[in-house]
DNA sequence: AAACAAACAGTCAACCCTGACTGTATATTT
DNA sequence: AAATATACAGTCAGGGTTGACTGTTTGTTT
C-alpha cells in the first residue's frame, strides 16, 4: 500500500477543489449568493465540511475561487462556440446569437449573483472587479475578431462595446421576464444596424 | 385632547409606511438584499419593531411594497428629468444622458437587488415580474415620445427597446467597474447611430 | 363619553449560518 | 519503514435574523 503510489496528492487536491467550485457555481445559479451556504456547497459537492474548510477557510475564499472557475468555464464555452460558428452572409447575426447564448447560461447567472454581491462587499469587489475587467477585454477582442471588423475605424470600437453591453442588458432583463422572442427580434435589427454601421 | 382630532389615522399610516419603505430602498442600495434586515429597516426608519410588523408582517411584504414604492419614485424622477430636457439638435444625446442618469441612481441599485433576489425567490418574482413589465412599457412609451420618433416605421420599435436594454447593460457594468467615461463615449456614438437609423 | 379597534412599543425564543475545534486517514520524505 | 505533513471527517458554540407575543397609546364609532 505504501510503495505503489496510485493517487498523487496534487491530483486529489485539484479534484477536490474542482468539485467544490462546480458545486458553488451550481448553487449560485440555483439559489443565489445568499442561498449558497457553505454547508450546502459541501453537501452538494459530496465533500466533508472539514475538507472544505481545509481548502477554503471562509466563504469569501470559496466564492472568489469560484469566480476564477467561472472565468475559465466562460472562456472554454466561448472558444467552443466560436469554432462552431458558420461563415457566410448571416455571420453578424450568428455572432450575436452566440453572445446571447453565452449570457443566458447558468454560468452568467452565477456571475450576476457575484457582481451584485460584490456591489456591497468590498472584499468581494476587490477580487471580482479586476477579473471582470480582464474578461471584458478578452470578450471584446474575441468579438472584434469574430465580427471581422476594423477597429481603427472611428466609432467601431464603441459600437462593439455597445453590442456587448446590450447583450448584458438583454440577459439581465431575461432573468426576470424571460421572453426569448423579444430578444431575438431586437438582435435581428441590431445585426442589421451593425452591418450598416461597421462597414 | 379627545375632541380636537389633529392627526387622522390615515395620514399617520401613510407616513409610517413611507418612512419604512424609504428606509428599505436606502438599505437595499447600501447593503444589498441580504444585508437589509427588517431590524435594520425599523431602526433606520425610526419605527418600532412592533409598528413595522403591524404594517408588514414579513420581510417579503416589506420588500414587495418597496418595489411599488421604487416604481413611483422612478416615475417621478423620470417626469422631472423629462421636463428639464433641452430642445434642439442634441436632443437624442440628451435623452440618452437622461436615461443613463436614471439607471445610475441608488434607486436602480435597489431595483437591481430585487431583480436578482427575485430570480431565486418565487414569491418575490411573482410580485416583481409584472411590475417591471409595466415599468418597462411605460419607459418605452416615454422614450418614444421624448425621442419624437415614428414607431410605425419598421425597426424603430426594436431600436428603442435595444436602446433601453443597452442602458440597462451599461448600468449593470457600472455597478462593478464604475467608469463613466467609457459610458459617455459609447452613448455619444450610439446617439449618432440612432439619429441615422431612426429617421 | 364610553366602548372598541387600530397603531405602536419592546422583548424574546427559535432558527440558521459561519467558522473553529478535535480527531483520523492518507501521502510524502528520509 | 518511520516520521511528518497534509487531506479529510464530524461536532459545536457564537452571532445574527426573523417573526411571534404582551402591553400601551391613539383614533373612531355609537
Amino acid at each position: 500500500m505504501s510503495q505503489a503510489t496510485r493517487v498523487p496528492q496534487e491530483q486529489r487536491t485539484r479534484a477536490m477543489r474542482t468539485r467544490l467550485l462546480d458545486a458553488t457555481v451550481e448553487l449560485l445559479a440555483e439559489r443565489g449568493f445568499a442561498g449558497t451556504s457553505t454547508t450546502l456547497v459541501s453537501q452538494r459537492a459530496g465533500v466533508s465540511r472539514g475538507a472544505q474548510l481545509h481548502h477554503f477557510p471562509a466563504k469569501n475564499d470559496l466564492v472568489v475561487a469560484a469566480v476564477e472557475h467561472i472565468t475559465e468555464a466562460r472562456g472554454e464555452a466561448l472558444k467552443e462556440a466560436a469554432g462552431a460558428l458558420p461563415e457566410g452572409g448571416q455571420r453578424t447575426r450568428h455572432v450575436l446569437a452566440m453572445l446571447a447564448e453565452q449570457v443566458t447560461s447558468p454560468v452568467f447567472a452565477a456571475a450576476l449573483e457575484l457582481w451584485v454581491a460584490a456591489r456591497t462587499d468590498e472584499q468581494l469587489a476587490a477580487a471580482v472587479g479586476p477579473l471582470e475587467q480582464r474578461i471584458g477585454r478578452e470578450l471584446h477582442r474575441a468579438t472584434v475578431e469574430l465580427l471581422d471588423v476594423d477597429e481603427s475605424k472611428p466609432g467601431v470600437r464603441e459600437l462593439v462595446q455597445a453590442t456587448l453591453d446590450l447583450v448584458r442588458g438583454l440577459a439581465l432583463a431575461d432573468t426576470i421576464t424571460d421572453d426569448a422572442a423579444r430578444r431575438e427580434r431586437i438582435l435581428d435589427h441590431w445585426a442589421e444596424v451593425l452591418e450598416r454601421e461597421l462597414r
